[in-house]
RNA sequence: GGCCCGUUGGUCAAGCGGUUAAGACAUCACCCUUUCACGGUGGUAACAUGGGUUCGAUUCCCGUACGGGUCACCA
C-alpha cells in the first residue's frame, strides 16, 4: 500500500508545514538549567474549581521556585463543552488569588513564543504529525461508527474482556487499500487512530515525580488521535504540545495516571522525549461516610466563585492550599508568620501521596488569622470590597460611615493593643458579626440565664448609673456595684469559695447586659461597645433587653 | 470486573529498620482576664489486617480488607 499517498488523500492540505520545521518554529526555550516549565491547560468549561487552583498554584510554584516559566493553554479540543467567557474567568480567578501566569492565551507577554496557546487555533500542527504518523504506517483510518463502538464494547463488557479498540476488536486497523479508498469515496467520516505497537503482557517501572515509581503496563488501544472534524483528542495534543511548548514538568490529577501508558507511547512514535510528570492526588470530600473526589458536577459549593462570595481571605485560601501541597509548608509559616508564602521553598516530591480531605475548620483558622493581621484600614478595605459586590443595601450602607466602621474594627481587631482578636474569619461573617452596631441591622436573641426578675432590674439599675464618659474602670465598678446589690458575687474569690451564696458571679451579670446590648453572648468590650453607640442607643438598648414578666 | 494508586489520632500530616510515634486544626480541662475574646499550659486520641524477612518492623516483601482513580471521536 502506498502509504503517502494514503496519507495525503486523509490529510490533503496544501499549506501543512512539515514536521521537522516545527523544531525549528519553536526552538528550545532560554531557561536556566533545573528551571521548570510548567503549565496549566485548563478546558473552558467556565467552571474554575478549587483543584484547578490547587494545581495552578503547585505548577506556579514549582516554576517560579526554580526560575522557570509557568503558562496558560487552553484545551479546548471538545467543541460541546465550551463555555464563553471561560477563559478569562480562569485568568480572572486566578488572579484573584494572586497567581499570574508568564505566558500563554490572553496573557499580555513578549514571552508568548510558543503559540497560538488556544488548541483549536493549532489545528494545523496536529495535522502535519498525523500525516507523518499515516505516511509511516504508524497510524490509520478507522471508519467504525459510533454504534458499531458500543456494539464492540457491549460484547467485551459481555465476554469480561478489556473494553477498547485492540488487537481481534481493531476492525479498521488492517483495512485494505481497496476498502480505504471505498469508504473514503463513499464519504464516510473517518477518525485517525494510532496504530498501537505495545502489549499489556509488559509491563515498566515509572518513575513519577511525586508518587515514586509506579508499574505502567504498555498501551495496546489504539487511541484515536485525530477526532472526524479533524481536531486531535487530548492525548495527541498533550504529546505535542508539551513537546513544542518545552514543557519540563506536566503536573496534572491522578486521573490522569491511567492514560499515562497512552502518553508515552505517543511520545515515543512521535519521537519526542517526554516531560517528567507530577500526578497529584484529588482533593476530598466527605459524603456521608466516604470520601470521594471533589467534582465539578457535584460540589459547586467548592467553586472559586463559592470562595469568594464566602468572602474568604484569598491569601488564607492560597496558604491553606500551600498546606495540603507541602505538609511542611505550616511549619514554615509557624516560624514566619509575616513571611511571603513565595519564600517558602515549595518541593514537588513533597506532596502527599493520598488524596487529602478538604479541611474546612483549617481553612478558617488560616483565615482568621490572616485576617487579624491586617490593619482596621486593610480590613476595612477588604471588608468593603466584599460589601459592594455580594452586601445588601443595607451593608453598602454601612460601609459608606468609614470612620464609623473603622472604629468598630479597632475595637473587633484588638488593634493597637498587644491582645489581638481573631472575631473574623471572612467577611461575610465579619460583616454580619458588627451588625449591632446599626440599629437597623440589629437582630437579638435574648436568651439569658437569670430569670425575668434579675434581668430586668439589673438592667434598669444599670441603664441609670450608666455614664459614657466612664473610664472602663469605673464602667465596672459600676458593674459590680448593681449586680452586687442584686445579690451577684462582686468578688472573685467569695463566689468560687461559696457559689450558692450567690445569683451567680459579676461575670453572669455581665454577660446579662452584653446580651442586652449587642444580642448575643459574644463580643468585644462592652464598655467600648457601649461608648461607640453613644449613650441614648446604649441605654435604650438595656431598657429593650428587658423581658415580659 | 480488569488495570493502577493509596491506607499513621475526628481532620491535615511528620516519619523513611531501633523514636516516650512530631506538629497543626478540631475537642476537653486549667491559668490569665472580677466582662467577650486573644494568649499560655496541659489532657484525650493513631501506625487497617494476616503472614513473612530481620536480633528488631509504622517503616521492607506477599496476601486480605477497605478507600480512590480509570476503562470515550471528554478533558
Amino acid at each position: 500500500m502506498d502509504l503517502n499517498k494514503l496519507a495525503n488523500a486523509l490529510i490533503p492540505d496544501g499549506d501543512l508545514i512539515a514536521p521537522e520545521e516545527y523544531e525549528n518554529i519553536f526552538p528550545a526555550r532560554d531557561v536556566a538549567k533545573g528551571a521548570e516549565v510548567t503549565r496549566l491547560a485548563p478546558s473552558p468549561t467556565g467552571f474554575i474549581h478549587l483543584g484547578n487552583l490547587y494545581s495552578a498554584l503547585a505548577d506556579e510554584r514549582a516554576a517560579h521556585t526554580s526560575g522557570g516559566v509557568f503558562y496558560l493553554r487552553i484545551e479546548d479540543t471538545d467543541e460541546k463543552r465550551k463555555v464563553e467567557g471561560a477563559v478569562e474567568s480562569v485568568i480572572r480567578s486566578l488572579k484573584y488569588f494572586g497567581i499570574k501566569f508568564d505566558e500563554g492565551a490572553e496573557i499580555d507577554s513578549p514571552l508568548n513564543k510558543y503559540g497560538p496557546y488556544y488548541q483549536r487555533q493549532r489545528a494545523k500542527i496536529y495535522r502535519s504529525f498525523a500525516k507523518k504518523l499515516l505516511s509511516q504506517g504508524r497510524a490509520y483510518p478507522c471508519f467504525c461508527t459510533a454504534e458499531e463502538l458500543d456494539e464492540t464494547r457491549a460484547k467485551q463488557t459481555e465476554n469480561k474482556e478489556t473494553t477498547g479498540y485492540y488487537g481481534v476488536y481493531a476492525k479498521c486497523r488492517n483495512l485494505s487499500e481497496e476498502e480505504i479508498y471505498k469508504n473514503l469515496q463513499a464519504g464516510k467520516p473517518f477518525v485517525i487512530r494510532l496504530k498501537s505497537q505495545g502489549s499489556i503482557e509488559n509491563k515498566r517501572v515509572f518513575r513519577d515525580a511525586i508518587k515514586g515509581e509506579i508499574t505502567v503496563t504498555e498501551n495496546d488501544q489504539d487511541v484515536v488521535i485525530l477526532k472526524s472534524d479533524g481536531i486531535p483528542t487530548y492525548h495527541f495534543a498533550h504529546a505535542i504540545d508539551d513537546h513544542f511548548m518545552h514543557t519540563t514538568l506536566v503536573i496534572r490529577g491522578e486521573e490522569w495516571l491511567s492514560s499515562l501508558p497512552v502518553h508515552l507511547e505517543l511520545h515515543e512514535v512521535l519521537g519526542f522525549k517526554p516531560p517528567r510528570y507530577a500526578h497529584t492526588c484529588s482533593l476530598m470530600k466527605m459524603d456521608g461516610d466516604t470520601k470521594r473526589k471533589l467534582s465539578k458536577r457535584k460540589d459547586p459549593e467548592l467553586s472559586l466563585d463559592y470562595y469568594r462570595k464566602a468572602g474568604y481571605y484569598p491569601l488564607a485560601v492560597v496558604k491553606y492550599l500551600m498546606t495540603v501541597l507541602n505538609s511542611n509548608f505550616e511549619e514554615w509559616y509557624l516560624k514566619n508568620p509575616d513571611g511571603d508564602y513565595r519564600d517558602f521553598k515549595f518541593k514537588i516530591d513533597k506532596m502527599g501521596k493520598s488524596g487529602a480531605l478538604f479541611d474546612l475548620d483549617k481553612l478558617n483558622d488560616v483565615s482568621r488569622n490572616e485576617i487579624s493581621k491586617l490593619t482596621p484600614e486593610e480590613c476595612y478595605a477588604f471588608l468593603k470590597e466584599w460589601v459592594d459586590e455580594f452586601g445588601t443595601d443595607t451593608d453598602r450602607e454601612h460601609f459608606s460611615d468609614k470612620e464609623y466602621i473603622l472604629k468598630i474594627l479597632a475595637l473587633v481587631m484588638g488593634a493597637g493593643g498587644k491582645k489581638k482578636r481573631k472575631d473574623i474569619e471572612r467577611a461575610e461573617q465579619g460583616v454580619r458579626i458588627i451588625d449591632y452596631f446599626f440599629d437597623d441591622s440589629f437582630k437579638p436573641e435574648r436568651v439569658y440565664r437569670s430569670d425575668a426578675q434579675t434581668v430586668n432590674a439589673l438592667l434598669e439599675s444599670f441603664a441609670e448609673v450608666y455614664d459614657p464618659a466612664d473610664d472602663n474602670q469605673i464602667w465596672f465598678s459600676k458593674v459590680k456595684e448593681v449586680a452586687g446589690k442584686l445579690g451577684f458575687a462582686v468578688d472573685n474569690a467569695a463566689y468560687k469559695a461559696d457559689p450558692e451564696a450567690f445569683k451567680g458571679n459579676v461575670s453572669d451579670a455581665a454577660e446579662i447586659l452584653r446580651i442586652a446590648v449587642t444580642g448575643g453572648p459574644n463580643s468585644p468590650d462592652l464598655c467600648t461597645i457601649m461608648g461607640i453607640l453613644g449613650k441614648d442607643r446604649a441605654v435604650r438598648r438595656l431598657l429593650d433587653g428587658r423581658l415580659n414578666a
